[in-house]
DNA sequence: TCAGTATACGACCAATTATGTCGTGGTTTC
DNA sequence: GAAACCACGACATAATTGGTCGTATACTGA
């Protein structure tokens, strides 16, 4: 349903939090999930996989935890969820991957593998530092100055 | 994992059928399975939506069977996909609806929104017309790296 | 060196969702 | 009336996701 999975979301927020405390030289897992509310185990894996991935960097024992590998301004969340949820495709047969089972028949792959691509760009062009910069919870969701898109809640739907 | 569900899929396809079929009065949607081996009983369950949706015109007994209910340039993608699948959202929380438990904490929500939005930008561009207008590369999944997105030009930022 | 804290990783179960089927009934055409 | 269709809801099944557990390993500090 085109949606992100909670592991990504997760691993967005732990990144997010870290990009707002470059004084700490780590940040444990259990610290993060504490302050959200994370099943701890749940973000340590996929924090785990962030740092397989090069995105973090890990640091054991006592006063241990996470850091950024890299400036949070280098670390895109297409990155993220990339690595975290593997590669994504709107389509449920990709090019590269196992041809359709209905193969002569997809005819809307290619145009909605195009689709694909972009959103990918989207997601390439926002990092980390992005999202840290974001204001922290206004209370409203007032979002007034946005310009771009409006937040609009399309109410009921 | 960010990915369209066959249902969304199967109902694009099914349109874009129609769309090429401009003469044929109706078509039923156990053709349109036929035609593309996809399960015809799940495929009228779609049928059936978009015609909830006023997206098609069905026509019972002998012949009958489905058409567009609109010009296929005014159909798009977005209008297919949300009335299959239901309104998508990136994050598991929307805004509108039932709020994160993690409530203080989900700061990511708010960008994640916005792109979310953009995403449904470039779907709404894209119409039905354009992918039937897209020509059959029946050709080798080569990796030709199509470059860029040249629908219907939208999300360029 | 020893205990405590933290990551690393794989296996496993539980919850949710997506996919597909069945059955029943209603419409239109012939 | 029969055949070919749509309409709809209730299932059953498969696939993903979400989350837990157990254990091994690495680092710190006393
Ligand atoms: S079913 Fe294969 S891309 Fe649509
Ligand atoms: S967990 Fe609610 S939006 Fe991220």
């Amino acid at each position: 349903m085109l949606k992100l999975t909670k592991k990504a979301d997760y691993g967005l927020i732990a990144l997010k939090y870290l990009a707002e405390h470059p004084e700490t030289p780590a940040v444990s897992a259990k610290d993060v999930a504490d302050t959200y509310g994370i099943p701890p185990q749940l973000l340590a894996k996929v924090l785990q996989r962030l740092t397989k991935s090069g995105l973090l960097r890990s640091h054991a024992g006592m006063n241990g935890g996470y850091s950024l590998a890299q400036d949070a301004r280098q670390i895109s969340a297409y990155e993220v969820i990339h690595s975290i949820d593997g590669p994504f495709f709107i389509t449920s047969c990709v090019k590269g991957a196992k041809p359709c089972e209905l193969t002569p028949s997809c005819t809307v792959r290619e145009p909605l593998a195009r689709v694909n691509e972009t959103i990918a760009g989207v997601l390439k062009s926002i990092s980390i530092q992005d999202l840290a910069e974001q204001e922290p919870h206004t209370a409203a969701h007032g979002g007034d100055a946005q310009g771009l898109v409006s937040l609009s809640a399309h109410g009921t739907e």
